[in-house]
DNA sequence: CCAATGAATAGTAACGATTACGATTTAGCT
DNA sequence: AGCTAAATCGTAATCGTTACTATTCATTGG
């Protein structure tokens, strides 16, 4: 996924095309981690001074929608990053102090035993924390 | 963990025996599930009607620290559920809609390779996430 | 190229969950 | 019983997110 993609696929499905939603999406090409978005408003704030909330927030889940990002939540804070590019369903290393991730082959679904709990499964989350190489200094 | 054995645990950290906070932990004793703080302090409404918030998120925050509950987010909501018997690490298939758990022997940390990626792991989340019988009717 | 139209945005208010604070009450100890 | 620090109440503040109305702007069709 980058940035002409996107907007491609925004176009496809209707959605119109404007500089905030594509520099929104070039902040997301530059940074390569889960960022949030107040960290969106902040990076673009030399830009667009008076970007507001409603904009960066339905913008953000109608990119999540879509699958341009990817979505998680640290601390009680939303945290979007561009979907990897990877074709294979994967996990994520996260850095707690900058979002930065590695991925993690495989998936834990996988080795599971057959399903005989009775619940329906609709999904899952698997996420290693810790922090990356910078931020461990 | 029981009521009776994390009352000694609170005892022996030095905190007070309230009966706000036995009461507390008896909600959790009868309900084997994730629930939230709201949730509490509706049950609790006949008995204390004037549960103030304070109250309901210092305990548990005081009995996730100290082992007596497990902590994890749902849908922006910190949910809690008394601590497993279960003496193995383990990990659990959440109903969204009720919170009721299921244990899912093993650990996918266990598989992974040697952490040659420069992180520093410090954690890990593993829930799956769906219905349970009751609830997918 | 221009006007029409419906989506996108700004500015700001509302909202829900959580945390914080001063005043008061209470448990545990002497 | 009286002291002291912890616990609680009532409520306000905070934080992230969502919602609303008026305005601006991208797209389309003449």
């Amino acid at each position: 996924m980058d940035v002409t993609k996107a907007i491609h696929l925004l176009k496809e499905k209707g959605f119109k095309y404007t500089d905030k939603r594509k520099d929104m999406l070039q902040v997301f090409a530059n940074e390569l981690r889960y960022i949030s978005a107040k960290d969106v408003q902040e990076t673009l704030k030399p830009h667009y001074p008076g970007l507001s909330f409603d904009t960066i927030y339905r913008n953000l889940s109608t990119f999540s929608e879509l699958g341009i990002l990817e979505e998680t939540e640290l601390d009680g804070e939303k945290k979007f990053r561009f979907k990897c590019p990877t074709s294979e369903h994967h996990h994520h290393l996260i850095c707690l102090t900058c979002g930065k991730t590695k991925e993690v082959a495989g998936c834990p679904m996988e080795q599971l035993p057959v399903n005989d709990s009775g619940f329906t499964v609709t999904g899952h989350k698997f996420e290693i924390y810790g922090y990356c190489q910078a931020c461990s200094l």
